[in-house]
DNA sequence: GCTTAATTGATAATATTGTATCGATAATTG
DNA sequence: CAATTATCGATACAATATTATCAATTAAGC
């Protein structure tokens, strides 16, 4: 049986992110504190889920004040690893890859890509200042740098060749952006990201919506 | 208090797709039959997890032989809404909205986006065989193509500023790829989709799976 | 036909997540 | 400085999702 570990407070997880944009945001324009119900309301969630969420980070609050933004931020990124930025490279540079090479956002979420690779050479080159290389360089330039997530963003028939390059040059974490299973070692962990799961809730919602309307 | 009705049985719709897609490439390979046993194994879950979702859609299967994998796909289709395609258009072709224009996916789960708008005219024409259409002629055009789901692939500033519009066209249901929360009225869902949920994730993953060489 | 093995589906148990309640606390107001 | 109010945090509760157990059913083999 393969390592089976549940991961507990996903969903507080996956929300931290949330919190620290709006944390962001919320010191930029000034504010030293900010209340559960404030960020609550911002972000289209309930005040006590901000509040358990910020305490499963380890923040505490004051009444009647709130929460202190800058100390809130670093607690966040503390938690989640997010100060120390890891490398990535990310494979595919086509308009999905491309996508994500020009997203500014990652560095906040100590995510830090430093190169592409794509089969065709002929894109080799800078795409949003990331240098873009031919794949047969690949794992030669991750073992130089000690790459350590790996961005998976090919057409699904190369999936699991480009994982298995991508173990074999040392990488633990893959974001994988194809709809394929990939088969990786112990100690690897994969991350799946299937847009098809959110249309899939937005195609539900709607058709009870449109039932709602209709009664 | 907002309209607040939960969407039970969530994950299960979340796997749906994946479902699909399995059986249709179980389907193509000729196979009439598949136990919950295989699909399990195919796609990384248990599979006392699909007999549960697949008969949350309805679907029966038959000891010693599994599930008829034409019958299953007809029926996730149909408890899905996949099966009468809704037209969409998407707002902002950027990387990422040329990268879902290209997406041919999307067909097999009902969503057919039928036209991309841009605010620089320039980029007018075609994209991956969709037309693309200056923003201007926006609303006139949702209008006459009553269409009912938008794809908000522009930059966060934006964001509120074209979901009145798509509000204003006519249409129901919002796929929201800007990191910025949307104020909608009543009768209008809005489905978020924020990769930096999948980030957190797969960095909280790293980090204990480093913990644990450690140990 | 009878036995065996595979597989389902029903039921129950467990774990996780979300929500409500309420006393405690600190700033504000009079 | 006392009363009031906003806000937190602890606890308990409810809803949801996952996992386990096991009898029932069907195909295959003898």
């Amino acid at each position: 049986m393969p390592d089976k570990k549940r991961l507990t407070k996903l969903p507080t997880i996956r929300r931290m992110p949330m919190y620290l944009r709006m944390l962001g945001k919320v010191r930029k324009d000034g504010m030293e504190h900010v209340s559960s119900n404030f960020l609550a309301e911002a972000l289209d969630l309930e005040a006590i889920v901000v509040r358990k969420d910020l305490a499963v980070a380890g923040i505490l609050g004051k009444p009647r004040v709130g929460f202190e933004v800058q100390t809130a931020i670093e607690a966040i990124e503390r938690f989640m690893n997010f100060n120390s930025p890891t490398d990535a490279v990310l494979v595919g540079a086509g308009h999905l890859g491309c996508a994500l090479l020009g997203y500014t956002g990652f560095v906040n979420l100590g995510l830090n890509i430093v190169a592409a690779f794509d089969s065709d050479s002929g894109k080799s080159g800078t795409i949003h200042d990331k240098p873009v290389y031919p794949l047969t360089e690949f794992t030669q330039r991750c073992k130089d740098m000690k790459i350590q997530i790996g961005i998976l963003c090919v057409p699904g028939r190369f999936a699991q060749e480009v994982t298995d390059m991508m173990v074999q040059a040392g990488i633990k974490g893959i974001w994988n952006f194809t709809p394929r299973k990939l088969n990786v070692p112990q100690g690897v962990v994969v991350q799946r990201e299937d847009l098809a799961e959110g249309l899939a809730e937005l195609s539900v919602k709607l058709s009870r919506m449109a039932q709602l309307a209709e009664e």
